[in-house]
DNA sequence: TGCTTGACATAAT
DNA sequence: CATTATGCCAAGC
């Protein structure tokens, strides 16, 4: 039930708007998971949903605003068609522009399109 | 109970 | 800018 790291995940996933994107990174803050490592759970949480779930799961890319390569051939190609739908645009690279197409949760948390950790 | 894998991220080359 | 190597944590077997 709520309380499971999965959930706090499925709820932020929830809230990404339509035609806009999340990173797992920044899913995985929000989530309230923080660090490096954290992100890889994300992918996990994802793959764990079952069939018909209401989560927008396809929101959810790389970092590199990239769709992530999967084990799957076919399952990457079919989210980048959901995307594709909900009005997000795929260069030659078949990677989105994050600075454009990036959900900015606003008053919820920080995440704002700030590079996250200086080094 | 312990080892391997994994829808990633970051730093280094 | 692309690729490679390493780190982190949890779930699965």
């Amino acid at each position: 039930m709520a309380g499971s790291a999965y959930e706090r995940v499925y709820a932020v996933v929830r809230r990404i708007p339509r035609g806009r994107v999340a990173t797992y990174g920044q899913v995985a803050e929000l989530a309230g998971l923080r660090g490096p490592g954290r992100a890889r759970r994300i992918g996990y949480a994802l793959h764990a949903l079952p069939p018909g779930t209401t989560v927008p799961w396809h929101r959810v890319i790389n970092a590199r605003g990239e769709v992530s390569p999967r084990r799957r051939p076919g399952e990457d190609l079919a989210q980048r068609l959901l995307l594709q739908r909900e009005g997000i645009r795929f260069d030659a690279r078949g990677r989105v522009p994050l600075a454009r197409v990036r959900w900015r949760p606003r008053g919820r948390a920080r995440a704002t399109g700030r590079p996250r950790r200086p080094r």
